[in-house]
This record gives C-alpha cells, sequence and structure tokens, in this order.
DNA sequence: CTGCATGTTAGGTT
DNA sequence: CAACCTAACATGCA
C-alpha cells in the first residue's frame, strides 16, 4: 500500500533511471488503467523527454516538455519497475514504456487494477488541475501551519490524517504509527487536542515518514522499489499490522478496531481514550440520564 | 465457500 | 458547507 515512503522511495529509484530519457513505445495492455485511450496516449507520450519525476502526496509526476506531465497514481497494489527488456513480462502487466537507446523498460503492474495514469498539462506554474485538491506536504509544512490546519477542523484525528485533502500523502500505516509515537488515541477530536499535542503529532509524524522514506518504505504485502526490491520498515512498525501482540512501549496488548470506517490498531494504554471536554460531559449525561 | 484488506471517489445523509 | 457513512472497484489471502 504505497503511501508518501513508498512513492518517495519509488520516486527516488525512477528519477536515477529515467530522467532525461525520450519514450520510444508505450504499450497498453490494460485500457482502464489510462485515463485517454491507449491510442491517444501512447501517441502523445512516444518521443516525449522526462526531465524531472517528482511526487506530491501518493501521486508520481513525470514532468515532460511543454508544461506537460504524466501522472500516476498506485492505489492500493501498483507498482512500478524498470526491467530489462527482455525480462519475461510478469502477470498483471497492464502498461509497459520503452525509451529511445536503452535496453529496458519501465512496466506499470498491478493486481488489483486500481491504479490511474493519465497525461495533463499544467496550468501555469507546474499546477496540475487533478491535485489542486490536495493538502499540502506532511514534510513542507510548519509546526505553526499544522497548528492552526488542525484547529481548523472538527473531526475525529484518524479519519482527518487519511484525508488527502488535509495532508497529501498519509494513509493508514503512517496515521496509525504517528498517533502511537504521539501517544494519541485515533478518536481523539481535532477541536480538543491541546497545542503541545498537536506539536507532539506534527513531529512524530514527520519522524516516522523520515524514517520510513530512509528504510524504503514498508513492504506489507506487494510494495517494492524501482529495482524490484522491498522496503525494510515493516520491522520498525509499533502498531500496524500488530493486533494482539505486545506494544513495544509498554507491553499492553494492540487493539484493532474500526475508526471512520478502517482499520485503525493503537495501545491503549499509550493512547488513552480521550477525556470529554466539559460540553461533551454535559451532553454524555443527558443522553444517559433519557435512558440510553 | 465467506469475508476482509488497501486508496479513492461518488453519492447520499446528517 | 463540513462531516460522516457506505458502496464500488478487483484480486489475493486467511
Amino acid at each position: 500500500m504505497p503511501e508518501l515512503p513508498e512513492v518517495e522511495t519509488l520516486v527516488r529509484g525512477l528519477r536515477d533511471q529515467l530522467t532525461h530519457l525520450r519514450f520510444s513505445k508505450v504499450a497498453v495492455n490494460l485500457k482502464k488503467c489510462v485515463r485517454e485511450s491507449p491510442r491517444s496516449f501512447a501517441h502523445f507520450l512516444e518521443g516525449k523527454k522526462i526531465l524531472l519525476v517528482e511526487r506530491r502526496g501518493k501521486n508520481i509526476i513525470m514532468r515532460l516538455s511543454g508544461g506537460n506531465a504524466l501522472l500516476v497514481h498506485l492505489r492500493m497494489t501498483g507498482g512500478l519497475r524498470v526491467v530489462p527488456e527482455e525480462a519475461p513480462l510478469e502477470k498483471h502487466t497492464h502498461v509497459v514504456f520503452s525509451f529511445q537507446g536503452r535496453p529496458w523498460q519501465l512496466r506499470f503492474l498491478d493486481p488489483r487494477q486500481f491504479g490511474r495514469m493519465g497525461v495533463e498539462k499544467d496550468r501555469g506554474r507546474g499546477e496540475l488541475a487533478s491535485l489542486a485538491a490536495l493538502g499540502p506536504e506532511p514534510l513542507e509544512i510548519s509546526s505553526k501551519e499544522f497548528v492552526s490546519l488542525v484547529r481548523s477542523k472538527r473531526r475525529s484525528l484518524k479519519p482527518l490524517l487519511l484525508d488527502q485533502r488535509f495532508l497529501a500523502g498519509v494513509g493508514n500505516i503512517y496515521a496509525d504509527e504517528a498517533l502511537h509515537r504521539a501517544h494519541i488515541h485515533p478518536r481523539q477530536r481535532s477541536e480538543a487536542l491541546e497545542r503541545r499535542a498537536i506539536s507532539r503529532l506534527y513531529r512524530a509524524l514527520r519522524q516516522i515518514l523520515r524514517e520510513a522514506i530512509r528504510a524504503g518504505g514498508t513492504s506489507v504485502r506487494t510494495f517494492a522499489d524501482a529495482r524490484g526490491s522491498a522496503g525494510r520498515f515493516q520491522k520498525f512498525l509499533r502498531v500496524y499490522g500488530r493486533e494482539g501482540e505486545a506494544c513495544r512501549t509498554c507491553g499492553e496488548a494492540i487493539v484493532r478496531e474500526k475508526v471512520g470506517g478502517r482499520s485503525t490498531y493503537y495501545c491503549p494504554r499509550c493512547q488513552p481514550v480521550p477525556r470529554l471536554s466539559r460540553g461533551e460531559r454535559s451532553e454524555e449525561k443527558v443522553a444517559l440520564d433519557r435512558g440510553n
């Protein structure tokens, strides 16, 4: 499940191998992966040069000449690999890019077929319309901005962290890991979070993301970098996927629970249930008095 | 066989 | 409008 650190890992590998290359042939085997018709997609790209490879949230952006860009979103199980052209086509290979003067290919694989790509022209200053709604990058936003951003919302923290309009790039794994490191319960309401706790979350989130990038991402199921190597951050996960196992901080059993419709792992001792504010307590009391 | 997992979006409700 | 909920997508795995 590629989130910010996995996409960043992939982008770094692609940047090394693809910058300055020119597409020679683009073959689309599965129509729905590509926003345009396979013909116009391939025709558009063939002959174009890759100027830069970058990341925005969980999106991969390959900048081409004339303000054009190839955008790729891996969703849940998508992957990009650079392989020798003679390598046998792996199952679920849906798009194959070849390059002028290079004996290897870039291949897009995706067992679940949720990943999407498309070409797009920017609206000036490199701004891409399909990325306009994304929130700030967690590794670029300042602590001050983060505090006011959290304060501007009235939601539980877990679904808030997963909302790409709030912050770009955080997914289920790193949301849980950051909340655990910051000692904050996933159901804690953003509007009731004190400044010190918001700062803790800010630091925890950034630390986790940086460490995960350094480890080459987390490979829980399928993630691999551009050369096909797995990440190493799964060894450092403290809560994600560890239901029933001992918390590495306090020994308590890690709990799994749905929050905002998503599986959420946390330590009930390190991340205590948020204390209700005065107003919420009285509402609770009214509900109890009504016989709930 | 059943149900569940992931990320996103669309659609509807509160 | 903001927040929230559910379904849909396709496949592999327990």
